[in-house]
DNA sequence: ACAATTAATTAACGTTAAATTAACATTGTG
DNA sequence: CACAATGTTAATTTAACGTTAATTAATTGT
C-alpha cells in the first residue's frame, strides 16, 4: 500500500509545521496549505485521502471550504476532518452539517492526533463496520448496541470499561501506554488518580478472564492474540 | 434492488447541494428542482419513490405542491415529506393535511437526515403495512394509525411518547444517545430540561412494562430484544 | 370562546450504578 | 534486594438516571 495523502490546512504556520511533522513521521504524504482557496486547488490537483481543515481561518473559513469541497465531484469520497480550538461548540455542529467526517480539537498531542487520523482512514477502508473484533480470540465488540460478545454470550459493560476494551481491542497486540489510554478514554485534560486505569483493567479481567489483557510493566497494556 | 429515486425540491441551491450530496453518498438517485411547478413535471417524468419538499418556496409553496401531487394518479403511492425551518409549527399541521408522510426540520445533521429517509422508505417497502415492529417481542407500531399494539391489544400513545418509542423500536438493540433522541423527537434547537426524556421513558415503561427499554448509563437508551 | 381534559415539562428529591480514591499487597526488573 | 510500577479490594464519591407531584401548555369538546 502506497502512502496515504493528507492535505493539511491551517493559517498558522506553527500548526502546519507541528502536525505536518508528526504525520510525516508516521509515513503519510503531507501537503500543506495556509488558506481555503489554495487548499481547494491543491485538493483538486492531488486528490488526497484526507483533508484536515482548520475551522478558523481568515477570508475563507474551514466550514466554507468544506462546503465547496463537497461540491467537487472528484473529491466526493475524500474524508474531511475539522480542527478547532476547544469550546467552540457551535462549530462542531456546523462542521457536520458541512459534510465533515470527524472533528479534532486543538491542542492535541501528537500520538493522539495520529491515532485519530489512522482511525478515520481505517473507517474509510472498512466502510461501515461498527464492530471491532479479534479474529483469533472469541471477543467481539458492537459499538452500536454497546455490547461485548464472548463465546457467543453477550455482555453489557459500563461506559469506561467498554471504551477501554474497545481501544485495546482496536489493535490487538499493540501496546497502549497509560498516557494514550487516558487521552483516548478519559479525554485529554481530565486528571485522575494513578490507580484508576488499573482498576478498570481489573474489572475487565474479572469479566473476560485473565488471559486477554497483558501488562507490559513500565510501558502499558495490550490485548493479546 | 436498484437505487431508490428521491426528488428533492428547495429554492435554496445550498440546501439542494447539501442534502443531495448526503443522499447520493448513501446510494440514492437524486433529482433536484428549485420550484414546485418544475418539481411536479419532474415527478411525473421520473416517478420517484420519495419527494422531499421545502415548505417555504416562492410562487408555489410546498404545501400547494403536495396537494397537486396528490391529485396525480400515478403519484398516489409516492411518499412526500416536508422540509421546513424549525418553529413554523403551523406548517407541520398543514403538511399532514396536505397528504405528507413525514416532516423534517432544518437544519438537520446528515446522519439524522439519512436515517429519517431510510425509515420513510422502509415504511413504503412494507406496503400497506406501515408498521414498525420488533419480531422477537410482541410490540408493534402503526405510524399511520398512530397505534401501538402489545399482545394483540391496541393502545393510543401521546405524541412524544409515540415518537420516542417509534425511534427506539426502529432499530431494536441499538443505543440511542440522549442527543440523538432530542434531535429526532424534539428537534435540535429546542431546549428542554434534563429530566424530560427520563419522564417520557418512565411513561413508556409504565405502559409497556419494565423489560423493554434498557438504560445504558452515560450512553443512552435502547429497545431490547 | 371557554372550560375541561390531556399532554408535556419542570422541579425537587431519591436512588443507584459507575467511577474514583485510598490503603495496602504484590510483582518484576535493574 | 530495593523500589517503582502495578494489582487488589473495599470504601467513598459522583454523575447519571429514576420518580413523583406540581406546573404549564396544548387539545378537545361544548
Amino acid at each position: 500500500m502506497s502512502a496515504e495523502k493528507i492535505l493539511l490546512v491551517d493559517d498558522e504556520p506553527d500548526i502546519l509545521e507541528f502536525i505536518g511533522y508528526n504525520l510525516k513521521k508516521e509515513g503519510y504524504e503531507v501537503i500543506t496549505s495556509s488558506n481555503g482557496r489554495e487548499a481547494i486547488e491543491l485538493a483538486k490537483q492531488h486528490n488526497p485521502d484526507l483533508i484536515i481543515l482548520d475551522v478558523m481561518m481568515p477570508e475563507m473559513d474551514g466550514i466554507e471550504t468544506c462546503h465547496e469541497i463537497r461540491t467537487i465531484d472528484k473529491l466526493k469520497n475524500t474524508l474531511v476532518t475539522f480542527l478547532s480550538a476547544r469550546g467552540e461548540d457551535y462549530s462542531q455542529v456546523a462542521g457536520f452539517d458541512a459534510g465533515a467526517d470527524d472533528y479534532i480539537t486543538k491542542p492535541i498531542k501528537p500520538r493522539l492526533l495520529v491515532s485519530r487520523v489512522k482511525a478515520i482512514l481505517r473507517r474509510k477502508a472498512g466502510a461501515e463496520e461498527s464492530t471491532v473484533s479479534d479474529q483469533s480470540l472469541d471477543i467481539t465488540i458492537d459499538r452500536e448496541k454497546y455490547l461485548v460478545y464472548k463465546e457467543g454470550e453477550e455482555y453489557t459493560f459500563p461506559k469506561k470499561e467498554f471504551e477501554l476494551l474497545s481501544l485495546l481491542i482496536s489493535k490487538p497486540g499493540k501496546v497502549f501506554t497509560r498516557e494514550v489510554i487516558l487521552e483516548s478514554v478519559w479525554g485529554g485534560d481530565v486528571v485522575v488518580g494513578d490507580r484508576t486505569i488499573d482498576v478498570h483493567i481489573r474489572k475487565l479481567r474479572e469479566k473476560l478472564g485473565d488471559n486477554y489483557i497483558k501488562t507490559i510493566k513500565g510501558v502499558g497494556y495490550k490485548f493479546e492474540s
